[in-house]
DNA sequence: ATGCGGACCTGTTAGC
DNA sequence: TGCTAACAGGTCCGCA
């Protein structure tokens, strides 16, 4: 489901419904997601109060008095507001409950989410330390990728999809940068010009910004915290497209996989392998 | 240090 | 219609 700008879409409305909201209760119906729910999180959150919210690449952050929550929503997971008293859906994992009468609920089919606490600095935690820079921020250059790829192996769909290198790009939003950018996505990332990392660079920024300015991209079930569906799957112009035809030149689009996961692009467009 | 495949899950769809 | 296999928005882990 979600990668940076549905993750945003989500945090952009979930923060003014709980931000400086108390935390009424926390009921946990399933533990079991990509690590188990920590059996003590009930006892440490009820009585909190939400003091911040954060979003750190795919993760987003709840910040209490003594605090920090962590929650990543994998593959299919997603977060809804609802009445407190609202019936609990198929999925649905948990619920944290504000005394604004809002329940804040973890739905997710495949649970490959997880929903953690640390009481320490969560940008030092584990799964956080090592992520690359934001790719909205100003430290997200080409002059980043030029470097980083020097010591790469990889193709540069993989280097961009790597959270190391850069946070917030999943497989939708790769395989457009790549097309915008016209870069062949088998490529070798430490053969990619300096030159046209500075394309790519503002292709990813651009594609995300568009994205979370159509309030991300549904393909089958992903919504916004309030049920509302993105509009960006009627943008894409390679993803999901394989098969019809290039948008700017009417070649068929090619799908391959690279890394167990889908790759689509136009093998006229994208013919970028060392030149440039 | 880097890269690869497998693992974690359920649901939907394509193909026979 | 029904069964099976492949695939789906992510990413950690163990091993080479």
């Amino acid at each position: 489901m979600p990668e940076l700008p549905e993750i945003e879409t989500i945090y952009r409305g979930i923060e003014p419904a709980i931000l400086n909201q108390r935390i009424s209760a926390v009921v946990v119906i399933n533990h079991q997601l990509r690590w188990p729910i920590p059996k003590k999180l009930p006892q440490v959150l009820t009585g909190q109060h939400i003091k911040a919210i954060q979003r750190r690449g795919k993760y987003l952050l709840l910040k209490t008095q003594t605090g920090t929550l962590i929650i990543h929503l994998g593959m299919s997971g997603n977060l809804q507001l609802k009445p407190q008293n609202h019936t609990l859906a198929k999925h649905e994992h948990v619920n944290i409950v504000f005394s604004n009468g809002l329940a804040l609920c973890y739905i997710d089919p495949r649970r490959f989410g997880a929903i953690l606490w640390t009481d320490k600095d969560p940008l030092q935690h584990k799964l956080l330390k090592n992520l690359g820079p934001e790719p909205l921020d100003r430290d997200f250059t080409a002059k980043h990728l030029f470097d980083r790829a020097k010591r790469c192996h990889s193709s540069i769909k993989q280097f961009i999809m790597n959270s190391k290198v850069v946070v917030g790009v999943g497989n939708i939003y790769a395989n457009e940068a790549l097309f915008a950018a016209k870069i062949n996505p088998l490529c070798k990332a430490s053969s990619v010009s300096l030159e046209r990392y500075q394309l790519l660079t503002k292709k990813i920024k651009a594609i995300l910004r568009y994205a979370i300015k159509h309030g991300g991209t549904t393909l089958r079930d992903y919504s916004d915290s309030r049920g509302q569906k993105g509009s960006f799957q009627n943008k894409l112009k390679v993803y999901g497209r394989q098969g019809q035809l290039c948008v700017n030149c009417k070649t068929k689009l090619k799908q391959i996989r690279l890394g167990q996961r889908s790759t689509v692009f136009c093998p006229s467009c994208q013919n970028l392998a060392i030149k440039h």
